[in-house]
RNA sequence: GGGCGGUUAGCUCAGCGGUAGAGCACUACGUUGACAUCGUAGUGGCCACUGGUUCGAUCCCAGUACCGCCCACCA
């Protein structure tokens, strides 16, 4: 059946896939060639960057994998054992924002809170089922070739004990500890979050100014001088002026700073001033933080709501009132204001206390609790204004029925752009606020990770990436883990309650249990207080066991009290009282239950993807996979995630395995649109690259992508150059047809490389293996566009646009037989050297044009040597090409109709350019549509063409018009000239030739003999031109 | 504010010490034994600017302008 016209690509690409798959082609392994001595092939791993299982395949996705499975795809044909390593995220935050909207499409569904954490869960697994693989299958249609029977999952499989025994491990190595920390705080999800999670955006806001009364109606000297000292401003004051664009956070105020050298403040450092509509006292401080330069230069200081000012609050031992709760409203807990201010008061004085105290009071006043933040705002401002204590404006109103003056006075707002945090997945305002939450003391492992890259362990590509890589990591913060989300890996800690210490209360200070009844029950030196050591393990026993030797110090009964886990902690209070209560009653001792329940929080989904390397690969089990996997060559990621996921990987696995968990990263850039745009929903030029499949084919965009990955440049879209390469596809199809047509397949099978003795299939194989020599190197240097562009330029520039049409005279003559093998074999290399690149139409015409033994995926890559290519074949071809071009480009110029054929004269010809000519006569002839050839003297009216050791005349008398000629000849003689007094300055230049290398300067003085000869022949020409007149 | 990059043909980008390349677009011609998703020929660039180093600079160095990206941030 002969070809069709073109490549179908819709309905090869489905059908090939099948094959692939059924095939299992990317099976780990596959094609691995052990060595000559039977020694294992060498390894070549890629783990994919785990998509989010809630996601579908984007441009990005499209290009990041393409790159992959080009490399992949190009071991594996080299034999090496490959492994490509598939699967998915659980994406904590993601997953369970879609579940929950899911869940609220229906509104006679149960909320999360309200079905509770299990049954939550069970429907997010359901979720999974149902709609979780949608992005694998996508990857399947780019034509990805991974291992799909080793699809991982972050929450499946060994993936969750490896990040339990991960977490234990650190924990127990005391690099994870848990603190009562300032964090990025997602009022939507109600979770903490990490730095890197929070995107800052410069929004309009405001900025007021406040002024604080000194205690006791104190005056200073307020004093304002210039740069050059002299006074400007000179008052009396009795306050101190503060700006701030949060005045809501100021009912947590716990001083106000000032810088050590501002003397405009130096008298009332160390007084106290009202804290306005708080009825506390607040101190002002030095501290090097305010920029005297800036605003009053004075600053408000609320510990609990801001990251410097919870620095300065730490340096001098302020307490941070927490005013917000988990939703960022004003908090509407705890005792009524009076009571928390008192007790503040006393605090301020010097009363003993903890942080966990100072967390339980509620410092908002009644009237705004409960409020939003930005309600409470408004509120507060009018409520400082009221008192008078606003820096504000007057304003002149005249009544206009009246004509009377009056005065307003109006808060003076400050119009000023800020950055404002919002989470990258909610788009909601960042709150900072003090919680307790675990943190991996990042400090302690970013040694080794710098190490690696800096001794070349771990090479980056594009290498700026290196810079920005030590730049984050040597400035590295502590990496907050905990999550408050259902939907990720538990944290494997548990708590129970202490027995040891005074006073049994849980931490709101409520007594739960009488502690007469206490005593009585546990006789002297027994007793229950707040919480006791918390246990990690990777499981109940052992830490039940953990708590069992904590118990057994004690006294009988509790030292054999009965260990079970509890849902929380106030079941656990609950448990513990009714168990002391019920012994009491019963003193039957085998009763007595002491209650434990585990952390709920989770852990930051990339932690777990930050252990991706080694857990898809069965760790902690010494896994036949890790051993010949691990550590992985290629990691080919986005930019955008070398803090979030490269750099942690890195500190992760040489924490955990004390190797390098890639040798090589590749950092590529966003793909954006046409314009060099952002692709945003909301911008609407978001391409969906299913559609550039539907409407191109797979291998069009693979090529694409390929072509644009030029190390560190911007990916811009292109929907023109995606048809571009579509058509490339077009052209191989078509020259196989062509070949097809003229029985070049006839009985082929892939073969040893011909010795043909025509030099235009001589020139051919050489200009393979130069191609195949090129996309090797450039594939080793991971220059995925050289490589492209060395096959563009080879399959459509020299085996279409010039072999081919070589073969079309060739197939009439001797050599007939000799180039049907040359081109089988040019063409079977175009289809495997283009493999990784396009494997679908390659794959599609691989059994088309031969008896195959294997399917290309599995096709050896060529070992072609380098002895291919022939000098003299090259010099020969380059003769021929450069007078077909010129005769042509010549004939085209003076309007030569296209169907005509010319005759053509040699009138000058050396001995060796004659049998140039002769043994490409055939070929010249036809493309350079050549009726007749003679040698003999030019007649008059022809148009001269020079060449290597030949002069040629197109004879034209009457074709051609003789000025335009003369202004052809013109043309390239100006040129000619300009070069050649370029070179001749170089040459004349003594310091040119004492100074420049040999070759530079042989080259030159050949280049300018060339050029000579040439002008000379021209000039000639336009002699006898002139003679015509 | 700190860091990293970019500025080359109308557009998108390669090149990076020996005087400039590709694809697309554009113009003219064209059913020549595969391909109009094509062919042939052509137009188009003081390689951002200013200095310096060099025999020689688009390339190296310094500065300037503009454009990106990342990080931090003035209450």
């Amino acid at each position: 059946m002969p070809m069709e016209k073109t490549f179908n690509p819709t309905e090869a690409e489905a059908r090939i896939s099948t094959l692939w798959t059924n095939a299992k082609v990317g099976a780990a392994g596959a094609n691995a060639k052990p060595g000559p001595n039977g020694e294992p092939a060498q390894a070549f791993s890629i783990m994919i960057p785990p998509p989010n299982v809630t996601g579908s395949l984007h441009m990005g996705h499209a290009f990041n994998n393409t790159l992959q499975d080009i490399l992949i795809r190009w071991h594996r044909m080299r034999g090496f054992d490959t492994l490509w390593q598939v699967g998915t995220d659980h994406a904590g935050i993601a997953t369970q924002m879609v579940v929950e909207r899911e869940l609220a499409r229906d509104k006679s569904n149960a909320t999360r809170r309200e079905m509770g954490r299990d049954a939550f869960l069970a429907k997010v697994w359901e979720w999974k089922e149902q709609s979780g693989g949608t992005i694998i299958n996508q990857l399947k249609r780019l034509g990805a070739s991974c291992d799909w029977d080793r699809e991982a999952f972050t929450m499946s499989g060994n993936f969750p004990d490896a990040v339990t025994k991960v977490f234990v491990d650190m924990y127990t190595k005391g690099l994870i500890y848990r603190g009562k920390r300032l964090v990025n705080w997602d009022p939507h999800f109600e979770t903490a979050i990490s730095d890197l999670e929070v995107e800052n955006t410069e929004v309009a806001g405001h900025m007021w100014h406040f002024k604080y009364i000194l205690e006791g109606g104190q005056k200073y000297e307020y004093i304002e001088k210039d740069a050059e000292g002299t006074v400007t401003l000179r008052e009396m004051r009795d306050y101190i002026s503060i700006a701030t664009t949060r005045p809501e956070t100021m009912l947590g105020d716990g001083a106000v700073a000032v810088h050590p050298s501002d003397t405009r403040y130096a008298p009332i450092v160390g007084k106290m001033v009202h804290l306005p509509l708080c009825d506390r006292l607040i101190p002002i401080i030095t501290d090097d933080y305010p920029d005297p330069t800036f605003g009053s230069g004075a600053v408000k200081i609320t510990g609990a709501h801001d990251f410097n000012d919870y620095a300065v609050a730490k340096r001098h031992t302020l307490p941070c009132y927490r005013l917000m709760d988990t939703r960022a409203q004003m908090r509407a807990d705890g005792a009524p204001y009076a009571d928390a201010v008192k007790r503040a008061r006393d605090i301020a004085a010097g009363s003993p206390t903890d942080e966990n105290e100072v967390d339980t009071l509620n410092l908002v006043p009644e009237k705004y609790r409960g409020l939003d933040r930005i309600a409470a705002r408004t509120q507060i401002i009018a409520d400082i204004n009221a008192l008078g204590l606003c820096v504000s404006t007057l304003h002149t109103e005249i009544d206009p029925e009246t004509g009377s003056e009056h005065l307003t006075r109006e808060p003076y707002v400050e119009a000023k752009n800020i950055m404002q945090p919002f989470g990258d997945r909610s788009r909601v305002v960042i709150e900072p606020m003090l919680t307790d939450q675990w943190f991996v003391d990042t400090q302690k492992i970013v040694g080794p990770a710098l190490d690696a890259v800096r001794t070349g362990q771990t090479r980056i590509l594009p290498q700026s990436g290196e810079r920005t890589y030590y730049h984050w990591l040597e400035n590295i913060e502590p990496w907050c883990i905990s999550r408050q989300l259902w939907w990720g890996h538990q944290i494997p800690v548990w708590y129970g309650l202490d027995l040891t210490t005074d006073g049994f209360s849980d931490d709101e200070g409520d007594n739960a249990l009488d502690e007469v009844e206490l005593l009585t029950i546990l006789g002297d030196g027994g007793y229950i207080d707040r919480e006791a050591r918390p246990h990690c393990a990777a499981d109940l026993t052992t830490v039940s066991e953990a708590f069992r030797d904590d118990l057994a110090p004690l006294p009988h009964p509790l030292n054999t009290a009965r260990i079970t886990e509890v849902a929380d902690r106030a079941t656990a209070v609950a448990v513990l009282a009714q168990s002391l209560a019920t012994y009491n009653l019963t003193q039957d001792s085998t009763h007595l239950t002491y209650p434990i329940w585990r952390d709920p929080d989770v852990l930051d989904t990339w932690f777990s993807s930050g252990l991706w390397p080694i857990g898809t690969l069965g760790w902690p089990d010494n896994t036949p996979e890790l051993q010949r996997y691990f550590p992985t060559s290629t990691l080919i990621t986005g930019s955008d995630i070398i803090f979030f996921w490269v750099a942690r990987m890195m500190m992760m696995q040489l924490a955990v395995v004390g190797q390098v968990p890639f040798r090589q990263v590749y950092l590529h850039g966003l793909v954006r649109d046409a314009k060099g745009k952002k692709m945003s929903k909301s911008l609407g030029n978001v391409v969906d690259p299913l559609d550039i499949i539907d409407e191109y084919g797979a291998d069009a965009l693979r090529f694409a992508n390929a072509a644009m990955a030029s190390l560190g440049g911007v990916l811009k879209f292109d929907k023109q150059r995606i048809a571009g390469y579509r058509n490339f596809g077009t052209k191989l199809w078509n020259a196989c047809r062509f070949a097809e047509m003229n029985g070049v397949w006839d009985g082929h099978t892939t073969s040893e490389p011909p010795h043909p003795t025509a030099t235009a299939n001589r020139w051919i194989m050489g200009e393979a293996a130069k191609t195949l020599a090129e996309v090797n190197q450039a594939l080793t240097d991971y220059r995925f566009d050289t490589a492209a562009n060395a096959l563009y330029s080879f399959v459509w520039g020299k085996v279409c646009d010039w072999y081919v049409e070589f073969a079309k005279p060739l197939f009439d003559g001797p050599h007939a037989q000799e180039t049907r093998q040359t081109m089988a074999w040019v063409l079977d290399h175009c289809m495997i050297l283009l493999h990784p690149f396009t494997p679908f139409i390659t794959e599609d015409l691989w059994p088309t044009t031969g008896t195959r033994a294997k399917l290309l995926v599995h096709t050896d890559w060529p070992t072609i040597s380098l002895d291919l290519i022939d000098p003299e074949a090259d010099r020969e071809m380059a003769f021929v090409t450069t007078l077909i071009d010129e005769i042509r480009s010549a004939r085209a110029q003076v309007h030569v109709p296209v169907g005509l054929k010319t005759d053509l004269i040699a009138t000058a010809l050396t001995p060796e350019a004659r049998a140039t000519y002769t043994r490409n006569a055939a070929i010249i002839h036809r493309l350079a549509r050549v009726a007749t050839f003679t040698e003999g003297p030019a007649p008059k009216g022809a148009i001269t063409l020079p060449a290597p050791g030949a002069t040629f005349a197109l004879p034209l008398q009457g074709l051609i018009d003789i000025d335009e000629e003369k202004s052809r000849l013109q043309k390239t003689m100006d040129k000619l000239a300009k070069e050649i007094a370029g070179l001749k300055g170089r040459l004349g230049n003594p310091l040119f030739a004492a100074s420049a290398p040999e070759d530079v300067v042989e080259e030159a003085t050949a280049n300018l003999t060339a050029r000579e000869d040439e002008h000379a022949k021209l000039r000639a020409a336009l002699t006898r031109l002139a003679d015509l007149i």
